[in-house]
Formats: structure tokens, C-alpha cells, sequence
DNA sequence: AAAAAAT
């Protein structure tokens, strides 16, 4: 597409969202189906803001608007660029989205052991399929099912008006009102940019697969098209895959479509506590959906037999190469010296699935090389979709990975960079709390990768100095998580900056419905992988919790963290982490924390402090919670309990990575022992719980110290 | 409560 319409007209035209037409009406609708609950949500004044100024963007809208008004100058927008504000009222779709992502966290706080009738109010939860009576097909559906039943909305919800029928017709919509340059792309909009990507460009002859290459884009667009077809059948009728206890699972996954890596373990082990585990089971429904146009369906039936197969016989996983799932020769050398001799399993899954094009929720449990799986086929994909081509001077963005923080960020960048580099592309990093300068010059030079977090990008985006209208796959790590709350608008907004059909990856150790909002409105078809059989007990982490009394909890604290390894702890609040990590200091036990209270400068001073070995103790609060890797963690301790079980999965996940081992210790009190419990209990951890005074032995034993190696040291 | 933009 070219450049040339970016800031001006495009932009704003594709931000806008004809489809509910002028804002009175949607405001109405927003109560119709709306719940009154919805009222005292405090988003409401922030998206009614958002709509009035929008509504007046000539007069209002300017003395809100980030940035000088003459050109030449910093921040310079052109008025025609006021349309695209970034601040929208929300749409039927983001708070659907929002919707569910508060229900899923609503009742996993709260209502996982409750009554299915808990959910009765929540009907459009309801009608996603879970209760349908038609059987274990309603989850096994990966059509109608991935986009949520959206022919099983009850009339009336305004939601559903949009989504009834099929979901193009929301887009063309949205596309026509864009203007006539944008026709071309009604027919097929996402599959056919996404093949013109990779085919239109000598793609295939780079590609190892070869002329296999085409034939997966051709059959990402016919997919596409026989989906539009025959999505209605496929909503009722392919039942062929019951799955026993699927319909005993209603509030979970099983919309989406999983194509098992190899069979379930964990499946079989019966905890209650599944019925309402939102993860795990239902993405495991079934090894592979025979759901596309029959002419290929035999062919990736046997890609994903393969896996399986040797999934089963862990030695035969052995034998697959990263050559073998379609990386180029350089990519794989510089995987080679990133550590990566072999694909771990979610990287033997995916990368053959992102190579061909499609999107791919992933899940993978920490440290289980996620960054790798969708790093390497992305750069590989770019590769391809730009032979031949000239890198010119300031093009824009062909890929963008979003991350929940700014460490995240960076750690990603040092894993990708490598790789695009070894093929001559070039990434970048676009996050908040430095200088835009360099960031800005960078893309101003050209950039092929884009790796950063929201706000900034975002920023940037509305600053003209970003052009995503050329990114054509954009990355969700910790997907999840990037879609609550506070995350998810910014995050849909990116998105939709990005090319029509742009291709969408989303990974996380803990992927769940939480990321329904965003699959709804930018997945298409997305190929479901998890690796099975990572339950605990192929985990090379040991959990325990102490019980202890509150006025002993600094003491053993400071006796935990008097060790050799490396220790990670977690507090709940920026504040106690910095109070921890002097306490520590004080006890003459180097120690520093990472919290968003420091400045960026700190908060990547520290980090590296403790990757470097200068200090052996980080005091974090949830900032380094997800995706953080430092090398040889063998200690985590959360001196507060986590709330979620995710938060726990995810803080644990500190340590162990890539198979090595680790403990993990959670101190709380007597009372919150139920708590605790239960926690565990969803996250599917055993952990014994041990009562513990300042002096006992077993706080020696879990430090590591046996008593004469503690006087050794002292 | 934390995180994510800058002001």
C-alpha cells in the first residue's frame, strides 16, 4: 500500500467505525443490551469523552490533542489527522471484549467453584455456545466456535446485530466507508494480503518448503472462503469429535480449535477444579480439524500427525531440525548460537504454522522457548515477503510485537535481533520512559521489526512518526495479560493499524478466553497449539508454602534470601519491594528492585545487576512477573501471596526455564491458608504447606544452606 | 495493586 495516504487519510478512516452509525445511536444501544452494572463502570466517562470529542474534532478536539499545529514543528499533526484520535467511544466489540475479559477474571477470583447458574447472567456467555445443546461439535467447532457463536447470539443485543451473519460484511462495511482505494481489498481482505505478502514477492522460491510455500497461502485463502461458505453447517453439525467432559466445561476455551501437539496428560488427571479452569483441557480437544478445503486438509493433517507422533516418543523430537519446519539456513545458525540446536515443542509447533501464514494462539509454559517460536518464523516471513525488494531508506514496519513491559521489551529484542540481523533486517525497540529520539530516528532510517510496548507505540502512531499500515503480522506476548483491562484498548487500537488481515500471533503460558475479545475481531481461523503433558509432574519446579507467623515474616524473609544462588522476590506493592530490598541491603545481603516506581534507567540497571551476577537478590513487584529470563534463578519467593492463579504460574515461572530446576516458595499467614489453597488448586500445583518460625531448620533447607555450609558462609 | 505515554 502506499505510503503516501498513511497519516492523512488513512489512518483515521480505518480507525473509524461506521458500522453503528453516528454516536447517539450507539450510545443508545449501549444500554440496550448493557446491564445496568455497565453504568458504574468508570470506563463509561472516559468513552463517552472520547465519543463527544470525536464528534466535534474541528473545535473541541484540539486543546487535547498532543502535539504543535505547525508543521516543522515537534509532535506536528496535520488536522486531517484529528479524525484518527486515538480515543474512541468504545465499540460494540471492545466492550464485548472487555466484557469477557472481566468475566473470565471475575470468576476465576471468585466463582470457579459456584454453580453453573452464575453464569446465567451473563448471556452472552451463555450463548457462546457453552450450554448449547448440540453437543461437544458447539466446541469443537473451530469456526463458528472461534468466533463465539456469533450466529447464536440472542436478537436484541447490539453486539450480536453486529456480529450476526457473517463478520465480513461488519468489515467491508467499515472498509467502504474508508473510501473507494480500499475496494480492491473488500473481496478478501485478509487472506489475500497476507498471501500477497509472502507469494507476490518471491517468497516461495526462498522458502525451504519450496513451491509448498504457495500452495499454504492459496490455501489460506481458500480456507478463508470456504469458511465464509460453510460456516453455518460447520456450527451445527461437526460433531465427529466428542470429547468426553467437554460439555462439563462450558466456561472454557473450547471454542477455539487445538491442534495437540501430542496427546494430553494432564487431560486425565480429573480435578474438580477443571470444571472452571478456563486453560488446558479444552485446547486440547483434538489433535486436527479436518475444517478446511478438503484439497489440503490431508496435507496439514500430516504435518500436525508428524508432530504428534513424535511428541509421543519424546526422543523422536529430537530428530526434527529448525530446518526442517522451513527456516533459512542463517536463521537457523543464529538460533544455533543463541542456544537453540533443536525446536523445543511449541516452536516445533508453531513455526511451521506461522511460516504458512496463519494466525496461531500458542501456549507454552514459561521458560518454554515461546520467544523463539514466534520470533524465528517471523523474521523468516518477513524475509520472504520482501525478496527482492530493495530495504529502502524510511520504509515502514513489516512486523510488530507488543509486550506488557518495557523489560519484556528489550529481552525480546536481544532474542530477535540476532536473528533479523543474520538476515539483514532490521529491528527496533518502541518503548516507554526514554527519549523518543532514538527511537524516532530509528524508524525514520527504516525499520523492519518493530518490538516494543503500547504506550508508546500508540504514541508514536498518533504522533505520524509510526506507520503500521505496512505490518502485515503482529505478536501478542502474554497475550493474555495484554488483553485486561487497562491493556486491551491500546492494544485493539494497534491492531488495528496494522494492514488489513494482517496476521496475528498470540502467545503466553497461560492463554485463555481472555484473549476472545482480540480473536474475535483480528483472528482469522487461528491454528490452537499447546504443548501437552506440561503438568507438574514433568515440571522442574518445586513448590512449597510456608505458613508463618506475621511478626516473623521479615526475619525469614532476610534468612531466605541469605544464600548463594540467584533469588527473585516478589512483593505485591512498589512500595514493600523497595522496602524489602534495602531491608536486605541493610542485613548486608546486596540486594536491588524493579519496580515501575524507578525510572527506566533504574529499572534496566537493576535487571541487569541481577543477570550479571552483581547481586544475587531482586526485590520485584509484578513487573518481572511475566517473561523476565535471567539465566539461573533457583529461587523465587513471593513474600506476598499472589491474587491469580496465572500471577503464580507466571512468578514461579522465574525459575525452571528450559528444563532446569527451581524452587519456589510463597509465604503467607495462617488465615490465608484457604486462599492459598485454592489458588494452588487452580493453578494445578501440589505445594506442601509448612509451618515455619524465623529460626527452623526448613528455611535453612529451602535457601539452600544446610546448617554447616550457613557457618561456612557467615 | 501493577503495568503501559508524557505532561
Amino acid at each position: 500500500m502506499p505510503k503516501s495516504k498513511k497519516p492523512q487519510g488513512g489512518r483515521p478512516a480505518r480507525n473509524f467505525e461506521p458500522r453503528y452509525g453516528a454516536n447517539k445511536t450507539s450510545f443508545h444501544d449501549r444500554h440496550h443490551g448493557a446491564p445496568a452494572r455497565d453504568d458504574a463502570r468508570p470506563e463509561r466517562g472516559g468513552r463517552a469523552d472520547a465519543g463527544e470529542r470525536r464528534s466535534a474534532p474541528a473545535a473541541g478536539g484540539y486543546d487535547r490533542r498532543p502535539g504543535s499545529r505547525s508543521a516543522g514543528h515537534r509532535g506536528y499533526r496535520p488536522a486531517e489527522a484529528e479524525g484518527g484520535a486515538p480515543k474512541q467511544r468504545w465499540s460494540a466489540q471492545e466492550r464485548a471484549g472487555r466484557d469477557e475479559a472481566r468475566g473470565i477474571r471475575n470468576r476465576a477470583e471468585s466463582g470457579r467453584r459456584e454453580a453453573p447458574h452464575h453464569r446465567d447472567e451473563r448471556p452472552r456467555r451463555d450463548d457462546r455456545g457453552a450450554q448449547r445443546p448440540t453437543g461437544p461439535g458447539t466446541y469443537r467447532d473451530d469456526r463458528g466456535g472461534q468466533r463465539f457463536g456469533r450466529d447464536e447470539r440472542p436478537a436484541g443485543d447490539q453486539r450480536r446485530g453486529f456480529r450476526d451473519g457473517d463478520h465480513r460484511s461488519g468489515d467491508s462495511a467499515r472498509r467502504d466507508d474508508r473510501g473507494g482505494q480500499r475496494f480492491d481489498r473488500d473481496d478478501r481482505p485478509r487472506r489475500d494480503d497476507r498471501g500477497a505478502a509472502a507469494q507476490g514477492r518471491g517468497s516461495a522460491d526462498r522458502s525451504p518448503r519450496g513451491a509448498g510455500d504457495r500452495s499454504f497461502d492459496a490455501d489460506r485463502a481458500r480456507r478463508s472462503f470456504d469458511r465464509d461458505r460453510t460456516q453455518r453447517s460447520f456450527d451445527g453439525g461437526r460433531d465427529e469429535r466428542p470429547r468426553n467432559g467437554e460439555r462439563s466445561r462450558p466456561v472454557t476455551g473450547g471454542a477455539y480449535r487445538t491442534e495437540r501437539v501430542r496427546p494430553l496428560t494432564s487431560d486425565t488427571r480429573g480435578r474438580p477444579a477443571h470444571n472452571e479452569r478456563p486453560s488446558r483441557n479444552n485446547w486440547n480437544a483434538a489433535p486436527s480439524a479436518p475444517s478446511r478445503g478438503a484439497k489440503f486438509e490431508q496435507a496439514e493433517d500430516v504435518v500436525h500427525e508428524r508432530l504428534e507422533a513424535q511428541a509421543v516418543q519424546a526422543v523422536e523430537v529430537a530428530d526434527v531440525t529448525f530446518g526442517d519446519l522451513g527456516l533459512g539456513s542463517n536463521i537457523v545458525e543464529t538460533l544455533a548460537g543463541l542456544g537453540a540446536a533443536k525446536p523445543f515443542a511449541i516452536q516445533a509447533a508453531s513455526i511451521p504454522a506461522v511460516l504458512e501464514g496463519r494466525d496461531v494462539l500458542a501456549r507454552g509454559r514459561t521458560g518454554s522457548g515461546k520467544t523463539i517460536a514466534f520470533g524465528a518464523p517471523l523474521v523468516e516471513r518477513v524475509l520472504q515477503s520482501q525478496a527482492g525488494k530493495r530495504r529502502e531508506f524510511g520504509r515502514s514496519p513489516r512486523a510488530i510485537i507488543l509486550a506488557p513491559t518495557r523489560e519484556l521489551a528489550l529481552q525480546i529484542d536481544r532474542t530477535i535481533q540476532p536473528i533479523a540481523r543474520s538476515v539483514g533486517l532490521f529491528t527496533t525497540q518502541i518503548y516507554g520512559g526514554v527519549p523518543q529520539g532514538r527511537q524516532v530516528g530509528a524508524l525514520k532510517k527504516g525499520v523492519d521489526i518493530v518490538i516494543g510496548t503500547p504506550g508508546r507505540i500508540e504514541d508514536l502512531i498518533n504522533q505520524g512518526k509510526l506507520d503500521l499500515s505496512d505490518c502485515r503480522i503482529a505478536v501478542l506476548d502474554e497475550a493474555d495479560h495484554m488483553c485486561e483491562l487497562g491493556f486491551v484498548e491500546p492494544v485493539q487500537r494497534i491492531l488495528r493499524h496494522t494492514a488489513d488481515g494482517s496476521q496475528k500471533l498470540l502467545f503466553s503460558a497461560t492463554l485463555d478466553r481472555e484473549v476472545a475479545a482480540l480473536v474475535d475481531e483480528f483472528l482469522v481461523e487461528p491454528a490452537v497449539f499447546e504443548v501437552a503433558g506440561e503438568d507438574q509432574g514433568s515440571s522442574t519446579i518445586e513448590h512449597r508454602v510456608l505458613v508463618i507467623e506475621h511478626r516473623d515474616k521479615a526475619d525469614i524473609l532476610t534468612a531466605l534470601v541469605d544464600r548463594e544462588g540467584k533469588t527473585l522476590v516478589f512483593a505485591r506493592t512498589r512500595a514493600y519491594a523497595d522496602m524489602l530490598a534495602e531491608q536486605f541491603d541493610d542485613a548486608g545481603i546486596p540486594a536491588v528492585s524493579l519496580h515501575g516506581d524507578l525510572n527506566q534507567a533504574k529499572r534496566t540497571r537493576n535487571l541487569e545487576r541481577l543477570t550479571s551476577g552483581r547481586v544475587n537478590v531482586l526485590v520485584a513487584t509484578d513487573v518481572a512477573a511475566r517473561g523476565i529470563h535471567v539465566d539461573d534463578i533457583d529461587l523465587v519467593v513471593q513474600a506476598d501471596a499472589p491474587d491469580e492463579y496465572k500471577t503464580y504460574l507466571h512468578r514461579s515461572g522465574r525459575t525452571g526455564r528450559a528444563g532446569r530446576t527451581g524452587r519456589v516458595v510463597t509465604l503467607i499467614t495462617r488465615q490465608r491458608q484457604r486462599r492459598m489453597t485454592e489458588m494452588l488448586d487452580r493453578a494445578e500445583i501440589d505445594a506442601p504447606f509448612e509451618n515455619a518460625r524465623v529460626n527452623d531448620d526448613i528455611i535453612e533447607e529451602i535457601a539452600g544452606r544446610v546448617p554447616t555450609a550457613a557457618q561456612l558462609t557467615r
